[in-house]
DNA sequence: TTTATAGTTAACCATATGGTTTACTGTAAT
DNA sequence: ATTACAGTAAACCATATGGTTAACTATAAA
């Protein structure tokens, strides 16, 4: 690991990576919030929130103007986006290597119910 | 720290989160591979290659097959498409949230690379 | 049967990461 | 002027992560 960096992906799926932050992001697409607010309802100390917000910011996620003692955090959705675009690129590729077989497993799949939800 | 533990959405980004990841992911949407013939694309030693992998499959992205002394990999897309969920399910939530003036601007972005404040 | 090839395991290392506490700055309220 | 409140900074800690080398197993080829 002598010389390694991490890119702009790396940053917005390391963001991505940690279950807090999905649930800042969560938290955010319902709109704009603060520090103090959105922290509460997480077990987690102050200076350990913000630094999640710090990582957030430096990988484009969120911005935040301030407002006399408060800083009102929003999202950048650019950034998520770049993340849905690598997702979204991938999997229109790989379905167009598909076979024609393997195409029609795909649309009858049906039975993996595994929960997905957080 | 005290008690952290990955789950699921985590492990899969947490693969997406590293290029050398995203390359094999890449590779793999191509078509099935061995090893090391995956491998010699990277500048890593080959122990370090199939850690990657080793973490891939863990995260349930990458399944193999083995022949004879061979393991050919190939892309398991139910994993990366528990990622492309959350993220499009985001999106779509994100999106029925903005007021019109919110969804005129998105749509007339084209060029929005001046940093909101800070 | 010996040798080559494909891949893994184990031990190790440096840096990153997710968290803490304590002390601080800046703004608002009394 | 003093006190409360919102948030940051710095130092620290334990574990995770991305990598290495050396030694191994298993299969295939000579």
């Amino acid at each position: 690991m002598v010389n390694y960096k991490k890119d702009d992906l790396d940053q917005v799926f390391s963001v991505l990576a940690d279950s807090t932050r999905r649930a800042i992001i969560k938290e955010l697409s319902k709109g704009e919030n603060t520090v103090k607010k959105m922290a509460a309802a997480y077990d987690m100390s102050l200076p350990g929130f913000t630094k999640h917000l710090k990582i957030m910011e430096n990988a484009g996620l969120v911005s935040f103007r301030k407002v006399g003692k408060y800083k009102y955090y929003y999202l950048q959705p650019k950034g998520i986006d770049y993340a849905t675009e690598w997702l979204n690129e991938l999997s229109s590729y790989w379905k167009s290597q598909l076979t024609s077989l393997e195409k029609y497993l795909l649309e009858n799949k049906e039975e993996d119910n595994d929960d997905h939800d957080e």
